[in-house]
DNA sequence: TGAAATTTTGCCGCTTTTTGCATTTTAATC
DNA sequence: GATTAAAATGCAAAAAGCGGCAAAATTTCA
């Protein structure tokens, strides 16, 4: 990786995240923290970033008077992104909808990883597109304003051509009886396309979803394979869906 | 192999990975790092890449990591956009290609208008979904991360199946002997599908691309029924191009 | 066509940049 | 105040850049 590639892409993540942490760094884009503590310096001295021990924040929280303390909390949706995104190996096809829980996954992507994302989902298609390595493939047809992804026969179609690795839903509703439920028709049979051609489901959610109930019916719990929430997996609001046979994260 | 043809290759390779080595150039077309250290330099003054330390990376790639950069000759571009924006009418599909230009227009539609906005530009899409009455088709392929458009067959075969009233195109360079011509050979194969299909041409300019030639020819000039620039219409750079029998405006 | 002029290219020695490692110094945490 | 992590410092190896030069290739022009 080029050096300014490099620092390009810390600037990248500072701007996401708020912060970064020098040892991530490090590990992500595979140099010593040496360099990535040079790196931060300069940028420093550019403007593009406030470094601190440890890492680096933005500028957009030059007032805040802990960063310390900043630098290591996190939101729930923060903590799903990264969950879920560890998940993503080299070389891997990943199918995604759409939703800020997806967003927050996108933004976790590590610099190194190379894969292949497909999505109909266009804020996600804009994050995917500022990753360095990862390859984007869009769904097109007619845009959702409201969901801001494409729906239609002609996605549906689209997504049956794949058949993905992975493959990583927002979901606004789970429970153990009708299983996974929407709000949108349109938005369901997407998302029921997609879980058909994929050979892994992933649901992502925050907790607070969990045992609720929405009009449609996208699937049954026996067609998930993952469900990745902020809460640590042992966590007894989790254990219901960790004995109907779901891996829990 | 010529310089010219090697220097092109580089181009395509910075425009298609969005950063080239100067090793794996070295390599790949056999010539000593020497060349291809000027070869970069040269290309870096023409503005076709940015030179750095090991290799090179593409203006995309700078522009999206360094979003404080200011668009070259943004107000030019804002006029253009609103001439362009006025032709587009209630009812109308309309289907425009990518770049600043396309952007300014977008930016420019009014508020009231009620049309169909066809594109595989993430950039005009995200602009297109702002608009309180736009409907917007997104055209889906394998997005190039330099341009930020679908490119392939998948994006050519879809464009077929419409047929749009207008079609706008930002352009790269024009020419009363050579017509329109551009300078990766993906990106024209998309610019070519959408001129055969629409029933009317827009071509998007700044005055200085007047009169300019790149290596891929798109299309002669007959294809092009109005040519839209910052100057006004009278212009005398503009004459030769309104006695070829396009309307400029 | 063929010779001269010009451009292009590869090589050489040398300088600069970049990076990682070891060591010391500084800062944060309990 | 002891422990630990990060920062600063110095250093050396590797890689890349640079200017000059001469051979090779290309173009120009008589």
């Amino acid at each position: 990786m080029l050096k300014r590639e490099r620092q390009a892409y810390i600037v990248h993540q500072v701007n996401l995240h708020n912060k970064v942490l020098s040892n991530t760094l490090s590990s992500e884009i595979d140099v010593s923290e040496d360099t990535i503590r040079r790196d931060l310096q300069e940028l420093d001295e550019k403007g593009k970033l406030i470094k601190v021990h440890g890492g680096a924040l933005s500028h957009a929280f030059h007032d805040i008077t802990y960063p310390s303390k900043k630098i290591y909390s996190q939101d729930s949706k923060k903590i799903i992104g990264e969950k879920a995104a560890r998940l993503i190996k080299d070389g891997m096809f990943v199918l995604t909808g759409g939703g800020t829980t997806i967003i927050e996954m996108a933004r976790s992507l590590p610099a190194n990883l190379s894969a292949t994302l497909i999505s109909g989902s266009i804020p996600a298609v804009v994050e995917y597109m500022h990753h360095p390595m990862i390859e984007v493939i869009v769904i097109g047809d007619k845009l959702s304003k409201n969901s801001k992804i494409t729906l239609g026969t002609h996605a549906i179609a689209k997504i049956n051509t794949f058949k993905p690795d992975l493959c990583f839903l927002g979901i606004n509703a789970i429970d153990l009886k009708y299983g996974v439920t929407d709000s949108d028709w349109d938005v369901v049979q997407i998302k029921q396309a997609m879980i058909e051609a994929s050979q892994k489901v992933i649901c992502l959610t925050i907790s607070e979803k969990i045992n609720t109930i929405q009009p449609v019916k996208v699937c049954n719990l026996n067609k998930i394979d993952i469900l990745i929430t902020e809460l640590p997996k042992e966590h007894p609001l989790l254990q219901p869906y960790a004995e109907a046979g779901i891996t829990v994260m």
